[in-house]
DNA sequence: ATACTTGTTGGTAACGATTCCGGAATCGTT
DNA sequence: AACGATTCCGGAATCGTTACCAACAAGTAT
């Protein structure tokens, strides 16, 4: 049990000063080579970790990182999770949860910008799936704290990371005609998000591309749910043989499983009756009868580089800090001009791949090896 | 866009010293109603948060709660989360997500767990399903920081909260005994979780009740996951038709899904020639086919839970303030006495419900109300 | 040899809040 | 009118670290 070493007794213990043990831990200003590796080597010893929030108040930075999250369960969120974690734990960076309520819009979410802003406790913010509330981190961005949003953004100012979902429901809908396919409805997600307008528009384009109007009765909304998927499914399966679609491309694996409910009460086989394909590649996907054709996006890889990315936004904003800090030090001379942040943009877009199993109907021997994804497979 | 203001500049609008308005913020000491009056209104105003990072420093005790969770993907985390969150969006405290990795045993844990105690970031400690890392956790406890672990926990030390999981199997199992079954295996998870020592404690205790003895061939070991569960059934499934199981109780629904694929395969039908019953009830379990019957757990409420008693202890850890100093100001006549919690360990049990579905070949009627459940449902 | 770099190091003042302790104001008593 | 008690408030030290600036040694140019 460490009784709580600090800098001044790795300091004593090193026989120099307490700023040159900080100049090693920080690898700031010139240290002699020798004086860094007995210093260095005192701090394994005792095995001395410097207080964050000691080096926080100084410093003026923090090392924590804050990460806003839905409380709705996008299934994706665990394995994007992995991905950030993965980042962070070989960083002296923390993360710092705040959750935050999707549904009732009004309170939460200015709430929890407030408590991020005000509290000054993160050095930047990822946010996934932000959906509504993105309108309020941009402002946050503008005022010069580093965010990077994951998958969810409609102005084009925050740095961001997503899957291509255009081209993954182009490759599921174009699999889909391929198949033979030509009435395919879609059951797209709720339009605060970027994802349902994207998945929609890649739906749009397959149909176009061979000459297919895309006719609206067959496009339903949904809340990506299954309940919600299974209610817009019964309103397909009642509509009469010739305007009922042959295929179904539901914007989530989840609300595909609400489809497969549906059919079964309907006594309409898949893929037999209706071909069906979902968006996600969910775990249980390859379980359910019959198993989901899907398009899979790289979660972990998104979290990494979500994190990667607000990382580097945040040691840039700590190198030039001469102009940043014009943001803290309010001049007394009036009104502290806001600086944003000078960096261009960063968009990360991360590809999607499709992942034929039974429920599309297709034999498995489909040419779809022409997709954009490096991580193409069927598997078992 | 707020100037950073500090706890002086409300002093000085309120004309009075930091000290006072300290003293107002934490409510310590005495304060005129009229003076604390004024200043919390200039607080307003200013929309003044004090910040946690000089509040932490100079206290010696933070506002931040450590989390740790594997990265290892059990599907009630999200819910737990959510649970978990709502807590402590209304409280002064904030998460520190601790992810680690439970695969690679060795490096990672103690990693984490010096980190924890290293940076004396967090006032206390939740650890979700810890898992091998429980013992650490101990030794953690035994130093005086306030940990509650969530469903995992091998000595009876540390505070904890979980699910009645010994009944929930006992409840699954017993209802198909009342089917008629006779033969009924059983597929634990890894010896490592005290989940699953619970989950086959409660099978044996439902077959011993009406006088079976277990039979050591029908038990099989999974790891949580799909594939497990595939291959232990194909293992089943292989058996001389008179050693075979009739029904199969899986330690979690995600195992009984890959039971449904192997069945299957081997041609089986479900409940047809073999009864399953899952259990954390997981959201497509409603949506395989067959829907599969389950064990549901209060996740959120684990979550509500945890969080809370976390927060009783670091409070209670606050308050008697003298003898618990003992603890961080390291005396100089030797060595510093540990003080263990004088609180008495709080274990927090919840219930757990049995979901009827197709899976077990059940007409929905069986009478299992007596479960000692409030929860109970049987649900679309 | 002197002055001037260059490279290293130490001293000291923040950072923003809490806490201990002593002093002033208020009040009721004798 | 004076006194202690009680309430309320301010001064100054402190937490562990970083930032800034001055100081010192050694090496090079003059």
């Amino acid at each position: 049990m460490p009784k709580k070493v600090t800098i001044l007794d790795v300091a004593r213990l090193a026989g120099v000063s307490r700023t040159t043990v900080s100049r090693v831990l920080n690898q700031k200003g010139e240290v002699d080579p020798a004086t860094r590796e007995r210093v260095q080597r005192i701090i394994e010893e005792q095995s001395f970790v410097p207080s964050l929030t000691a080096a926080g108040l100084a410093g003026g930075h923090s090392r924590l990182i804050g990460m806003l999250v839905p409380t709705f369960t996008w299934t994706m969120i665990p394995e994007l999770l992995r991905g950030i974690a993965d980042v962070i734990n070989n960083t002296p960076y923390e993360l710092v949860l705040y959750s935050y309520n999707d549904e009732d819009l009004s309170r939460d979410q200015s709430v929890i910008i407030k408590r991020v802003m005000a509290t000054q406790l993160t050095a930047g913010i990822l946010a996934v799936f932000p959906g509504r509330i993105s309108a309020q981190l941009t402002r946050l961005y503008q005022q010069g704290l580093p965010v990077v949003v994951i998958d969810d953004q409609f102005d084009q100012t925050i740095p961001w990371v997503h899957a291509d979902n255009v081209t993954g429901a182009y490759l599921a809908v174009q699999h889909l005609i391929q198949l033979g396919h030509r009435r395919i409805a879609h059951i797209q997600g709720p339009p605060e998000y970027l994802a349902s307008h994207d998945r929609y528009n890649g739906y749009r384009r397959a149909l176009q591309e061979v000459g297919i109007t895309p006719d609206p009765e067959l496009v339903l909304t949904g809340d990506f749910l299954p309940p919600s998927g299974r209610a817009c499914a019964e309103q397909l399966f009642v509509l009469p043989p010739e305007k009922r679609p042959t295929a179904i491309f539901a914007a989530t694996d989840q609300m595909a499983y609400g489809v497969l409910s549906a059919a079964e009460e309907h006594g309409l086989s898949v893929p037999g009756d209706v071909a069906l394909v979902g968006f996600d590649d969910d775990t249980p996907s390859a379980h359910v009868r019959p198993p989901l054709t899907t398009i899979r996006q790289p979660s972990f890889e998104m979290g990494k580089s979500g994190i990667e990315l607000v990382l580097s936004l945040v040691a840039a904003s700590d190198e030039p800090a001469a102009q940043q800090h014009s943001l803290f030090k309010s001049t007394k001379d009036g009104s502290t001009p806001v600086q944003p942040h000078p960096i261009k943009p960063a968009r990360i877009e991360l590809q999607t791949s499709l992942i034929v199993r039974a429920s599309c109907g297709s034999s498995y021997h489909v040419d779809w090896q022409h997709s954009n994804s490096k991580m193409g497979g069927t598997q078992s």
